[in-house]
DNA sequence: CAGGCGATCACCT
DNA sequence: GGTGATCGCCTGT
């Protein structure tokens, strides 16, 4: 099993007792369109600090979601304090009560007035896993973090991250190198947005067995 | 200020 | 494949 740890002073990890360099993604990569951004994600490195320690995962699942012109967006009738976050730059944690019981992690991305952002939708476990097992009540590697509530439940992440730097000491991204070859699909759970959910806005590694839903 | 409902999940058949 | 859980947010009165 391929397992990593990190450490935060450094930026680095160690993989199966190999030492490879890695880079903190910064600010700006967030700052472009969410379209770009949710097909350049998966196979970034996301990691969860906590009091209980730290989580690990490899996004293997993003959707994009557009903003103004885009029926399926939160943001797509403008401003209200749930979203007021995804008004802002790119960079920041959109997190939000779902189907009331469940959270959704989200990134917002381009500059302030442009109120998109990137939905993540499911990692595969690296590190911390045995934390993510305890918080899921799960030990099943494949059902761990494929899905937006789960990878939520599994990184402890509650509303009190909405806002929250995406580039930060609780919350962070990183990329190892890898370059995974990316398909299309279309969104999931979106059917109220008429022809907006037609558009394939998900993006996902090909043949991951830790997505979400196949599609 | 009340009512409807959702970017989901787990469990059932 | 079908459905119940569960609650904050948004909309329309």
């Amino acid at each position: 099993m391929f397992t990593v740890t990190l450490f935060l002073w450094y930026n680095h990890v160690i993989s199966d007792g190999e030492e490879t360099f890695v880079e903190r993604i910064a600010k700006d990569f967030f700052m472009r369109d969410a379209l770009t951004v949710a097909r350049d994600l998966p196979g970034k490195i996301l990691v969860s600090v906590t009091p209980d320690g730290i989580c690990s995962g490899r996004i293997v699942e993003t959707e994009a979601y557009m903003g103004l012109g885009d029926r399926a967006a939160h943001s797509c009738r403008g401003k209200t304090p749930r979203t007021e976050v995804l008004f802002g730059d790119g960079g920041y944690a959109y997190v939000y009560l779902i189907y009331g019981m469940y959270r959704c992690l989200n990134i917002s991305a381009n500059v302030s007035g442009k109120p998109e952002c990137v939905l993540i939708r499911a990692l595969r476990p690296l590190s911390g896993t045995e934390l993510m097992m305890k918080r899921r009540k799960t030990d099943m590697l494949t059902n761990l973090c494929s899905g937006p509530g789960k990878l939520c439940a599994a990184l402890g992440i509650d509303r009190g991250y909405n806002g929250e730097d995406i580039c930060g000491d609780r919350l962070f991204l990183c990329d190892d190198g890898c370059s995974p070859v990316i398909r299309t699909a279309k969104r999931v759970n979106i059917d109220y947005a008429g022809e907006a959910a037609e558009y394939e806005w998900r993006f996902l590694i090909d043949g991951s067995k830790f997505v979400s839903v196949k599609g």
